[in-house]
DNA sequence: TATTATATGTTATATTATTACATAAAAAAA
DNA sequence: TTTTTTTATGTAATAATATAACATATAATA
């Protein structure tokens, strides 16, 4: 969703520091066509900076993550670039069992859903993360 | 949701092999108050079970799992046991943040909205996990 | 009873993630 | 500007989660 340029004015307006290993990071997993693991960031990441360790990767996902520029998809155990804007406290998940590709899909009725079950005062809900499985328009 | 001899007679009919590790699992983790992790229930099996090894514990947990009698919470890494039956699609689960209580709820209309999604054409949903983190009622 | 399929025991190792502590760099205060 | 404080990184070690591979045992079937 988010343009490198986008991206470091909005650092810059919120004093966020955008160090390399973090924009490599991002970079990596924003080019990267399908959810990414962290070790496979750290392997890319060694081409732009010197034999980088697991804490220089997770530290920089751990950055995106606060700040909502990217998702970790839960039961990939990967990273992905947010695609709707970076300020939602749900997601919605569509993951091809096929080709693997995940679409950041926009449910809107989840919220509504959420909303009526603080209602009931059973629960309140603050975030939430919904992952469907099953097959893509390409691959079915 | 299901006592012991239910799932015993469950497992007789399918003609499920209700082995000695696999009930120890099962048992422990339905005792559990919370979610319990792989390691944790290999702790526990280890009270029943001369010095079990990680596999035993995972492949009990698959058993059960496969047969839709627990649950991976993927947030937590952790397990827990099936409250509303053993034949369903998807799932949700209201995780406290306080507490760490894990409550199976049953937002009914979510299999709708995925269905809907099915006539877009645009995915086909197969099966879902919803985990929704926020304050349970006594916490909040 | 023999054969086949399924489950377990065991060792080793893969994968995912964090702790701890020293150093460096930037921001804020003096 | 200099000092102090805060924030980030580098690095080594290790914790936490999960699976592969293969030998053995047990149950189901022929």
């Amino acid at each position: 969703m988010f343009k490198e340029e986008q991206i470091i004015k909005i650092c810059k307006q919120n004093k966020w520091r955008l160090t390399e290993p973090r924009l490599e990071v991002l970079r990596i997993i924003s080019l990267s066509k399908n959810p990414i693991k962290a070790y496979d960031i750290l392997k890319k990441l060694a081409n732009k900076i010197k034999n980088p360790k697991p804490p220089t990767a997770y530290r920089a996902i751990q950055f995106w993550q606060k700040h909502k520029f990217i998702h970790r998809i839960e039961s990939l155990n990967a990273y992905q670039a947010c695609s709707h804007g970076h300020s939602h406290a749900g997601a919605q998940f569509l993951i091809c069992d096929d080709c693997g590709k995940v679409i950041e899909s926009n449910l809107h009725e989840i919220p509504e859903i959420l909303k009526k079950s603080t209602e009931n005062n059973t629960f309140k809900p603050l975030r939430w993360n919904l992952e469907i499985n099953g097959l893509c328009n390409q691959c079915s």
